[in-house]
DNA sequence: TCGTAGTTTCAGAAATTACTGAAAATTCGG
DNA sequence: CCGAATTTTCAGTAATTTCTGAAACTACGA
């Protein structure tokens, strides 16, 4: 399956974005070409698109199924493996946040929490206490606002986005002691 | 400047973040040390703190100061650069969200549109098409939310989010029929 | 059980990225 | 303009990451 050259801009584009992303080149290649597939591939067939070598796609294709962006699928009477992208934009969207929280969000919170406990905490200077507590209170924050959020459809996002923009606008109005001026 | 075995770890944890994210391990720490400092430090300092060559904290630096992250301030009578974080937690990470914005999703944006544009276009499959055009428009809401809502500040932002996550628990009750679609 | 069609693993090669020391450039007081 | 203090650049090296081909493995039908 040779790529249509307006695939092939897309893929390469994506493939510089999932260098930048925790996979490499290869990998945000892979799911490119799965993403705007008709129907689910096989590995050979994302080889040839790609050019690389099959078992780069092998593992290319593991990295993904760890990060859960890839569904696996079995046609019947074939021993191959078929590999797909959820239809759904917003699914993918959603579990790149949630794989991207687990990775680096949720360590960090552990590391900053586990200071807090640690025996030289209490000769730390005071300015670096208050800056390893304010980054614990600012991760908690957000994290406690992604679990009432996870699992909105993108329908209901919608909604809620334009009520926080026209809430921001409101709020904006309200002089409170703390809050800068708004632009 | 001898690291605190505390801020040792603060320092480690921060330079295998730094590493996820577009920067490398140096500059993650460089980073790290920077933000728990008391006052600015000097690119010596930082060598001596971290264990690195001068060349490697001048190029961290550098890299740094590109993305926009440390503040650099001068001593009457000292000829050396000092070097510092925000004081406010609240501008790092907004300043984070600019830079990753203005570094990944608007060069997206840019390509996406770009195909959409390309003489090929019109011969690309439906299918294809219709996964690029619901990227696109997906890309453009989050970015139409993130301009109306860049430079709010935290207690805004603290509001905002208790709003938000009580609106959603509301909106899950009204059944919805036709609901905002800009699409 | 064997053979075939497929997938995965892995050691080493290739490519990329990070780091260093030395040299060059800059800045500023005198 | 000189010279001392500092920063930056850069070519080469070190370290890390990615990619490959060959071999090992798995599952299945005959």
């Amino acid at each position: 399956m040779e790529l249509p050259a307006l695939h092939q801009k897309f893929v390469i584009h994506f493939g510089e974005m999932g260098a930048r992303w925790g996979m490499n080149r290869t990998v945000g290649q892979i799911y490119a070409v799965l993403f705007l597939a008709e129907e689910p591939l096989c590995a050979d067939e994302i080889v040839t698109a790609l050019g690389v070598s099959r078992s780069n796609v092998s593992m290319g294709l593991k990295e993904l199924q760890s990060w859960q962006l890839v569904r696996l699928e079995h046609h019947p009477g074939d021993r191959r493996d078929f590999f797909s992208t959820p239809d759904d934009l917003w699914e993918i969207v959603m579990t790149l946040v949630e794989q991207r929280k687990s990775r680096e969000v949720d360590p960090t919170l552990t590391v900053l929490r586990e200071l807090q406990l640690d025996s030289d905490y209490h000769n730390t200077s005071d300015h670096a206490k208050e800056r390893i507590e304010e980054a614990t209170r600012m991760i908690e924050l957000f994290s406690r606002w992604y679990e009432d959020m996870r699992g909105v459809d993108i329908d209901k996002l919608e909604r809620l986005l334009k009520l926080g923009s026209a809430a921001q606008k409101v709020l904006s109005f309200k002089p409170r002691k703390t809050s800068a001026q708004a632009k």
